[in-house]
RNA sequence: GCGACUGUAGCUCAGUUGGUUAGAGCGCCGGAUUGUGGCUCCGGAGGUCGUGGGUUCGAACCCCAUCAGUCGCCCCA
């Protein structure tokens, strides 16, 4: 006997490797879609009624998009991206945030010939390759939405005052703060930039390594940094309402004006900074009260420069992104319950092959009503189909034995009470209908 | 990318100073007179002790590596 027709390789050979999902994707079970379901839907609810339409960008892009887009010093750039290779030798990315994509989009469909501005909402998966941690994946949603082609102080607002109507609807607006800032434009940006650069220069011993870095290509997000020795650094720096020029001034002024007239809370915080290079006067995000900056659940600001970077014309445009899997996870602290759509009306149990090939043809007929129902599900026994029923929290059972079968009737059984009553065979979906009522069944039309 | 902690059935966890066939609760499947759920009782299935090496007569337990998760840093959604 060879070593390899031993029993006990054979076993080994029948019992293969469990596969595990890949670091940082999650699933989305069942119980996790019906929370995903209400977001969706508020966003979707929220985003028509101000006249948003729905945008879908690929997963891959040309990393150039983001490169460009986001900035090549920021760190979603520098080390967050899923980066992989076209046969061809392309180099292309998944998809980190959407902003930078519906921009090309934009350019590459020719929408400045839409009526401007256009507003667009998406709810897509991102990537990012990043250490996994509870409210940080390398798969996770985001939904926001972007009005493309027009400055006005209004256009910002309303964009933080949908952000604000949709975590009210979902019932966990109160959990965040508002936070926001100016950063002015992109010219006035760059003066303050090198002005900070000429005030670091020479002092570059006392940053820390990620500031030293940053020096170069991002000066600005060295005043965000937490680091002892660079915050003092930074307090003696210019100061950014000294390069500030009136026109941002006034917008700013403008967008907290109207803010405080739609009643919307705020707290100024001159040291918000985005990660994302390509945003200019107002930023802003939303913390958790308890957590501060820590896992900001959304954030956004106006991106005027950002057409331009990426090959198109002028087009100014402001827009917001939030985490789903991070509101989720505030719907469920909450206790926010999201509705049972899944719920199963009935229960079809049956006896014997005929019986059962009636109850295949009834479960179709009930569901074509639009009656949520199951059986015939692999069980035989009366006893494992009603425990079955009472596992699903139906409300009615249809029993359909031999004698059933035989004499055209079945056994309607109210599982609440227990209690249960015969009706003929052909009025079943009649009857069933008139339990469950009109107004509980299940209809899609297309066009309605 | 850095640091710390964790990893035993589908889930939540026990597992004594390393010592024979690894346990519980819940869940799942089934049974408790002939075709009837929930409660109760009984029974059953299910574990390469994350994975791979090493130390040892002997490892779920000790050592190393690796994978994964959690927390902190960084940053962000």
């Amino acid at each position: 006997m060879t070593e390899e027709n031993t029993p006990e390789n054979e076993q080994n050979e029948q019992q293969q490797a469990k596969i595990q999902a890949v670091r940082g994707m999650k699933d989305i079970l069942p119980a996790d879609h019906e929370y995903f379901t209400v977001v969706k839907k508020a966003v979707r609810h929220r985003c028509r009624q101000a006249g948003f339409r729905r945008i879908s960008t690929p997963i891959l892009e040309n990393r150039e998009v983001f490169e460009r887009g986001i900035g090549d010093a920021t760190d979603i750039v520098e080390k967050e991206m899923f980066c992989l290779e076209s046969r061809s030798g392309k180099k292309l990315v998944m998809k980190p945030e959407s902003t930078a994509s519906i921009m090309r989009s934009y350019i590459e469909n020719g929408m400045s010939s839409w009526s401007q501005p256009v507003k667009l909402y998406y709810i897509e998966p991102h990537f990012r390759y990043d250490r996994p941690q509870k409210g940080r994946y390398r798969q996770f949603w985001q939904f926001g939405f972007e009005v493309i082609g027009a400055r006005d102080y209004s256009i910002d607002v309303q964009v933080i005052l949908l952000s604000v109507k949709i975590l009210e609807d979902l019932g966990i607006a109160d959990r965040f703060e508002l936070q926001i800032n100016t950063i002015g434009t992109p010219e006035v940006r760059k003066a303050y930039e090198e002005a900070l650069q000429n005030h670091f220069f020479g002092r570059e011993r006392n940053l820390c390594e990620d500031c030293k870095r940053r020096l170069e290509k991002n000066p600005l997000r060295i005043l965000d940094c937490k680091n002892e020795d660079c915050q003092i650094l930074a307090s003696v720096a210019p100061k950014f309402d000294d390069f500030l020029d009136q026109d941002s001034k006034d917008y700013y002024e403008k967008v907290k004006e109207f803010l405080d007239e739609l009643g919307i809370k705020y707290n100024e915080n001159k040291k918000l900074v985005r990660g994302l290079d390509y945003y200019s006067d107002t930023v802003f995000e939303f913390w958790d009260k308890n957590e501060g900056a820590q896992n900001a659940i959304g954030g956004g600001g106006r991106y005027d420069g950002l057409a331009e970077i990426l090959g198109g014309q002028p087009t100014p445009s402001a827009g917001v992104a939030f985490g789903m899997e991070r509101v989720i996870s505030h719907l469920k602290e909450a206790g926010v319950q999201p509705p049972d759509k899944d719920k199963i009306h009935v229960y079809v149990a049956c006896l014997g092959d005929l019986a059962k090939k009636k109850a295949v043809k009834i479960l179709a007929d009930l569901n074509d009503r639009g009656v949520h129902a199951l059986g015939a599900m692999g069980k035989t026994s009366m006893k494992a189909q009603l425990r079955m029923a009472d596992k699903f929290n139906v409300d009615w059972t249809i029993i359909l034995g031999e004698v059933e079968v035989r004499e055209n009737i079945f056994i309607l059984r109210n599982m609440e009470r227990g209690a249960q009553e015969t009706f003929p065979l052909d009025d079943i979906v009649d009857k069933i209908v008139e339990r469950v009522g009109e107004d509980n069944l299940d209809i899609y039309n297309i066009g309605e």
